[in-house]
DNA sequence: ACAATCGGTAAGTCTGTGCTTACCGTAAGC
DNA sequence: GCTTACGGTAAGCACAGACTTACCGATTGT
């Protein structure tokens, strides 16, 4: 169930933006910020989201707080976006494969 | 950047309940509904807005509407995840060898 | 032609939540 | 010990959007 989670996560622009943008490397809150729209707090709002929800981790160096992408996180999202590609592939296949289902009444 | 849209979509619970649903086989909007505790036009919406992100596809038969899963739909969303993937776990490996940048200050 | 079913759309409400400002704790440097 | 930088948290606001009811068009069957 754990990739609700990460759709819903993902789902919002900004936080997509933040996720994003650790995909270059480790960053700290306020390096993050600066490239981005919005304000420190909100930034931060963003990364406890994503760290609740997995995907991301953090670590204290010093003063600040770097926050990297947790390699593991899109798992759970990997795997069941997968099998839904399998099982609605089939399902479309078998869609396909009984254009005329005797017992079937279109217009009565 | 269609993969945004796809993220938007599936980020809210109801409507992927809706899409997952859709998974079993094409569907009426009125079948949709009853096995869902929410209206027959909030259905009706969600599936608009799943047609927008280009998740389902729809057709007429007679004087109902059938919905089913767009085969193609959820690939944008898959390549993006794959490369997000490979990127992110490319960037951790490189994280993880340069444990001692000679040029890096931690504590100047 | 009429009645009934199905479903999309409009209008309105209300909750969730993304964002901001303000404040405070903590760690590092002088 | 004092100051400064960094960042998490609280409180409050404002807007998006999820949901409902009401209405209407379209298609089908008698």
């Amino acid at each position: 169930m754990t990739y609700a989670k990460a759709l819903h996560c993902l789902g919002d622009p900004t936080r997509r933006r933040v996720f994003e943008r650790l995909r270059a490397g480790p960053q700290s809150v306020g390096v993050l910020a600066k490239g981005l729209p919005v304000s420190r707090p909100a930034v931060s709002q963003h990364l406890r989201a994503l760290k609740d929800a997995g995907l991301v981790g953090e670590r204290s160096e010093g003063t600040r707080r770097v926050y990297y992408i947790d390699p593991d996180g899109l798992g759970p999202l990997r795997r069941w976006l997968d099998r839904f590609w399998d099982e609605a592939l089939e399902a479309f296949k078998n869609e396909v494969e009984k254009p005329q289902d005797p017992g079937r009444r279109t217009n009565p």
